[in-house]
DNA sequence: TGACGTTTGAAACAATCGTTTTAGTTATTA
DNA sequence: TAATAACTAAAACGATTGTTTCAAACGTCA
């Protein structure tokens, strides 16, 4: 009676109010989406979110999961792909990670709304943070700080957190505010964003390795 | 009596009204505070929102215009400040910008979440953004694009617009993910932090001045 | 077919929301 | 002091929220 059902037979309502979770929660976040937009979007009854998630907040929790592991094995595969090639350089590693997902939130997909999901995660908290912090941290911020050394020798070893964490915010923050760099930017094309990203933290990070003496003082 | 009062006589219960708007609405956003915990929070009825802000919305967008220009003002008396003595450096600049607030972030005061505030609203938008987008604009990143090219010589115009872009990412970090900071990298100290964005920071912009030949490709 | 477990539909639930109302109190001014 | 405006207090309002209920419909297997 109070059990909630997994049986995965029929996902199609289940997938179907994940998918609209999704779409809805990024866009509005969770305190502003009602139950019964969600179930309108997902063309199912009212009644569906208790019956196969047991609440709201369990639906929201469960696309969080989801969403945000398959964000980090994301990365993860292409951090992997890309070492594996021959001509791996810093330059090559920054494009392809920034590149795809940026494409993705210019062409306003639901996909490229998922950073916009996660910090809405970090400042309401909903979910433990524990589990965020944890899997992000070990799983992706800890491989990219050592792809980092690798590929840029004489990186302050106690630093590499710190530098992992400027590189989030450089990527996160056309995410965050794409409608001002659109306003403000009108002509500016997704190469250049990228390339400037690229070349900026590119500039950073070897910066970092070769310490600079400071000019103009 | 529909006309809601302006008088600043008895600015008190106003005044207590904003303040608990701004430590509420930084902590919770807004759909998660309600009016009953600013009435609580500011000791007085719940009526007094509507009655001297004409709505919670109202009380919302006002004390959100206060914060907004306050935010604007420091940085750009920062700035001026800065450039006016004589040993002004890039480094120097960065410096003054960030460390006050982040000592404040740290601290756990409310201005300190200013910067929580400003990412809540642009991701809500309940204010109309070009408000928002025409301040921060014209007034705070156009003069520090200004500052920028002034201290590095070299710099490439078209992309200020990016770099500042960038910079803001850099330094919002730290302010979305304290809690992450602190539970991963427990020991780290203020100064260590502020240290790590200006020569992060500067580094980038310095190398985008003296643009480097790729390495290792 | 008949019975049973699963899923759906629509209505109703209690709780909370922002706002309004109304009466009462305080302050101000003539 | 009387009258008027400014403010506060408490209750109630209508609307919306997430959740529950319960009967009807569906699918499956005997």
């Amino acid at each position: 009676m109070d059990e909630i059902r997994r049986d995965f037979e029929n996902e199609d309502v289940q997938n179907r109010l994940l998918d609209a979770a999704e779409k809805l929660f990024c866009e509005k976040g969770f305190a502003r989406t009602s139950v019964r937009e969600l179930t309108t979007e997902a063309g199912c009854n009212l009644a569906a979110i208790n019956y196969y998630f047991g609440g709201k907040e369990k639906l929201y929790t469960e696309m969080f999961r989801r969403q945000f592991q398959m964000m980090i094995q994301g990365h993860l595969d292409t951090i992997d792909q890309v070492m594996c090639e021959g001509d791996v350089s810093l330059e090559k590693l920054l494009k392809v990670i920034i590149e795809p997902p940026i494409r993705r939130a210019v062409a306003n997909e639901t996909k490229g709304q998922i950073l916009k999901l996660l910090v809405r995660e970090v400042m309401d908290q909903k979910i433990d943070p524990e589990y965020v912090v944890k899997d992000m941290k070990e799983k992706f911020f800890d491989r990219l700080g050592s792809v980092f050394m690798q590929l840029v020798p004489g990186l302050p070893e106690e630093r590499i957190a710190l530098i992992v964490m400027s590189f989030d915010g450089v990527i996160l923050h056309p995410f965050l505010f794409m409608e001002f760099y659109q306003k403000t930017m009108p002509d500016l094309t997704i190469d250049e964003l990228v390339n400037h990203i690229v070349r900026f933290v590119a500039a950073a990070i070897r910066g970092y390795a070769s310490p600079a003496e400071k000019e103009a003082g």
